[in-house]
DNA sequence: CATGAATGAGCCTTCATTCAT
DNA sequence: TATGAATGAAGGCTCATTCAT
């Protein structure tokens, strides 16, 4: 187990600086001083490695997600949380997005165990059940109607276009600076508080002291990752 | 030129079909009938071939931006039409965001020319100021204030965001319909809507026929793009 | 010794089913459910195995053949159950030549034991024994005079080629119905038959009901494994 | 072309003193001192080389066989022709048999190109009705009676197996002599001989004088060959 | 004796790039 | 300027064998 934490550790690594054709199997061994054979005796082929990366964060991520969605308040509010689940998880884990591109872009599934490949599924569908089922709460309890044909899902897709969009824009982009933009993140929850009020999720963003429900979240819920987060 | 837009066009189509490992140059060479010889003769690597491709999108995105920003009427019609413009370039482009995503994740600029970089580089710039532009003009007349630190940029960015994670969802994942997701185009437009009416900019949503407006800028503005972009 | 036997069996399935690149230490340890380290405590190298197999099946071979030739009658039908032994062979163990073609075309012999080595050569020198003893008996009765330079071992070497040929053909090839050869089995027998008919062996073939020794040959001498060979 | 003719060449000898597992694509490009891309730009894998040096020989060996069986004479003496062709091909392409082997026992067919695999089949067939041709004319003229259910290509399988046989015994084993087998060629010419005889095909081998015939076909027929052949 | 993780040499194949013609 | 054979570094993967536990 200690080889395969090593063997992803260096793979997740290679992947942010250098990309698919970064993540070489020969470097690895060669920079873990392992033996090729021993990388093979852990993971069947490459495929399997990215695919294991994508897991693994995938699951850290959906664990904060579930752990957001618990924080006591109105449902706008444990949204909140799970927004907050999601800034820490970029923070966390800033390279887990080159992971999931290329999970997009390259063909990994034809070589992947089926059994991985079922557990990455489970987790994006956990992920969607989470944030949704605090819309249908809010729903509910009415602190928020929807447009006609939009459903739950809808608006969580919206969600997850926006973080996914923004976060993998900030990993790559050296140049947001530049572009006028000086905090990307603070940025981004902007928008979403924007587009919730939008929406006429109640209680509006005008009714709440924003800045201190973040702070309680952040201390209630997520003490030790935000330690870690901002150690740096 | 003739021979670099064939090029150029059998490049795409190939990254399309298969990914970054499917542009190959001894298939390129071999299907378009030239020698390998030939295309050297034209771009000194493969990596310049990857960024012209990005530089001719992105110029077709800049232009169709710009021609939606010069719909006449008030700032939030014209952001709509930059909307539609946005819509429009990923369905005429679809795999522009394969090299978009290349270009982020692979080491290509330390082998091209400086002058491709510095064209790529322009057109981010000037994409931004467009539809900064059409903030700005919003708020010169009062139609939309900004929240405190928020600048026009942020403003962008959030829907830059929304938009290239939407899209970059869209074009490489195959199991949004099973996460409940049906119309995922219409559910990013519907999103865009509320988190500008969510910033309070005038006219609101409700407050005039967005159906119709959406309408009116396709065949007013972009009647060829969109009956191509439809055509299938 | 059990568990070589299970060795063995298992080699020596793989390598009818999978050829040569398909006799993998790792398959066999893992299959057994013996570790790699037990396999080697046994035999101290993969061609170890192999040559093992050959030994193997020709120690069988050789005993088939001895009982063929203690079958009472005139040398020519004692021959006949030789040939009989021979075909029971291959159809009782049908990759033996897959073995032997190994042992033949890859460069095994260095790196096994002399021991087994020499066991190898001595079957081999035993089965002609047998063969050519049969031949001395018949010219020594009469029944058969050889042309001037030829050898009992010449003339044995005939049938050995004829059947060897004859069953590596007929074990590799799958298109011998196409070239018009419907029953191979038979056409080895008649061509045999009409080889030492040739040689003016007698009694001719045309002096004995063939047919009825075959079956006389089968049922007293190799009941058991006749029944075992056609079980199929 | 010369390059692959010096490929196949070294290939051949590769197969011949290291089998399958020797020939080796890095051997080959070293020892030819080309590089690797170039054996590949000749030859798409190493089975297509395999393939490319079976059909080679077996051209070769249609092409004796067309003129054996063109010789002037009765059948029986245009059979004995193709014989001296069968025996000429061996000694021309000793390791001819180490292809075929191959060929036969590893799972080549489906790494190779349709085109390469039916020129193969063609080969085959070919031989085939050259030689079953000339049974047939015996069988026309009266020379040949066949008993009942042997069919003209039984016939040739016979001789086919007991010519690959014996050719491929010769090719690989080293302890003939051991085995008291002192002039194996002669000692299929005398076997296929006894065979004709017992078949009856006249004129009987004691009906002529069959040293001369080989002699006249040697000189008449195969004079180059043999010249070649007998060289060293 | 048994275990099985580790080894590492070796294999087949790919592909961007060069350069003599 | 066009050609395409040649290049060779690099990559993914296999597997017989060893050895510390």
């Amino acid at each position: 187990m200690e080889r395969e934490t090593d063997i992803l550790q260096l793979a997740q690594q290679k992947l942010a600086t250098a990309g698919y054709l970064g993540l070489n199997m020969d470097v690895i061994a060669s920079e873990l001083e392992y033996s090729k054979g021993t990388i093979y005796n852990h993971f069947a082929c490459k495929e399997e490695i990215i695919l294991a990366l994508a897991v693994q964060t995938l699951q850290r991520r959906t664990d904060l997600f579930r752990r957001g969605a618990r924080f006591e308040g109105p449902p706008r509010h444990r949204l909140a949380a799970i927004g907050v689940a999601a800034e820490l998880f970029v923070r966390l884990y800033p390279n887990h997005f080159h992971v999931e591109q290329l999970i997009r872009s390259y063909s990994i599934w034809e070589k992947t165990s089926e059994q991985r490949r079922e557990v990455m599924r489970s987790c994006e569908v956990r992920c969607m059940e989470i944030v949704a089922g605090v819309v249908r709460d809010a729903l509910a309890v009415g602190d928020l109607q929807l447009p006609d044909p939009t459903t739950p899902e809808d608006l969580v897709f919206g969600l997850w276009s926006q973080t996914f969009g923004a976060y993998s824009i900030i990993a790559t982009s050296d140049s947001l600076l530049q572009l006028g933009i000086a905090e990307p993140y603070e940025a981004v929850r902007q928008a979403i508080k924007m587009t919730l009020d939008g929406y006429g999720w109640r209680p509006l963003s005008s009714d709440f002291d924003y800045a201190a429900l973040l702070e309680k979240i952040q201390t209630e819920v997520f003490a030790d990752e935000c330690r870690e987060a901002f150690a740096s």
